[in-house]
DNA sequence: CGCCATCGGTTCCAAAATGGAACTTAAGCC
DNA sequence: GGCTTAAGTTCCATTTTGGAACCGATGGCG
């Protein structure tokens, strides 16, 4: 695989990091949840150049991750749109990781209030099913439809599927 | 800032992309949480340049993500450490995030059965403090103490979260 | 023992992506 | 009418990445 075919893999993953994958793209997203919506903003809060950052966004428009709106004769905001927002917890558990793997003893960067219920949280990933903490190694993958669709593919992960359990 | 000064920004998300943010590495992650554990076997799942695998590989290792073990007379795995292995918030939420919004109408290409109540699931992300699913909109974020003492950074974002009241 | 295959890389060069400064175009403002 | 600002675009230098070929250490096997 070549990286540009990336959004054609048979896998979600890949799919996602064909969107966000890119170097910056994630950080346009987190700094768009912090309502940052111009693009000299952008440009002077990521310090990436102009030329890369309109590059991006016209891709995250084409996607449909953030959309284009002028709030005056020709000039824009970029905002997120429902699927961009969506994208919120792979953001905050990015954010969660740096704060425990990647501190610097100075202190966490920032603090996130849940409205909700008042308190500074963290995020924790559950089950759908049963609303219990997800541990990975009581996870089991399992083929889906669409990669059992894609042969090639499916005997690959098939092979290591089985292997694993060895 | 340029991309690898990226590591010593005040912002955890910022620090997780300098190990995460390359190009392959969430699909080594990816692989690696499918138990693949060899050079040879992640250069053909992954069709990238042995080249590029080695040095994120090398990479991953430094930040203790994967570890390098000899199974054999120079014969090596790598696996995923506990730092590696919280990472799989961030990876399920890659996946569920493409299996929603970048859907090929050919099914998804991954089910996870969680061992634990033996369904399929989704990941949900969860407040910590309440137990409530989180919605971004019921998200504040505020200057964290690690934030605080850089004061180029605080102003800058200190008006975007004041500004952003409106 | 000697040969061959495999694994886990490294080297070297071409191709692609990125960075950065300068330029452009269209409004608004005074 | 001239100045400023926002939102880009152009063009070239620099960095990263891709890919094929090479290399050295085991290990298996006749």
């Amino acid at each position: 695989m070549k990286w540009d075919e990336i959004e054609n893999e048979v896998c979600s993953v890949s799919r996602t990091l064909a969107v966000v994958g890119d170097r910056w793209t994630m950080l346009i997203i987190r700094d768009a949840f912090l309502r940052v919506r111009r693009f000299d903003d952008f440009q002077k809060n990521l310090g990436m150049s102009r030329h890369r950052l309109s590059e991006r966004l016209k891709k995250l428009v084409e996607y449909g991750v953030l959309r284009k709106e002028a709030y005056q004769a020709n000039r824009y905001e970029y905002r997120l749109t429902e699927k961009g927002l969506e994208l919120y917890p792979i953001l905050i558990s990015m954010a969660k990781w740096g704060d425990k793997w990647m501190d610097d003893g100075k202190g966490v960067p920032m603090l996130y209030k849940h409205n909700t219920c008042g308190k500074h949280y963290k995020p924790v990933v559950v089950c759908s099913e049963c609303g219990e903490p997800i541990d990975p190694h009581d996870v089991t993958p399992e083929i889906g439809p669409g990669k059992f669709a894609s042969s090639r593919a499916h005997s690959a992960l098939h092979h290591v599927l089985k292997s694993a359990g060895k």
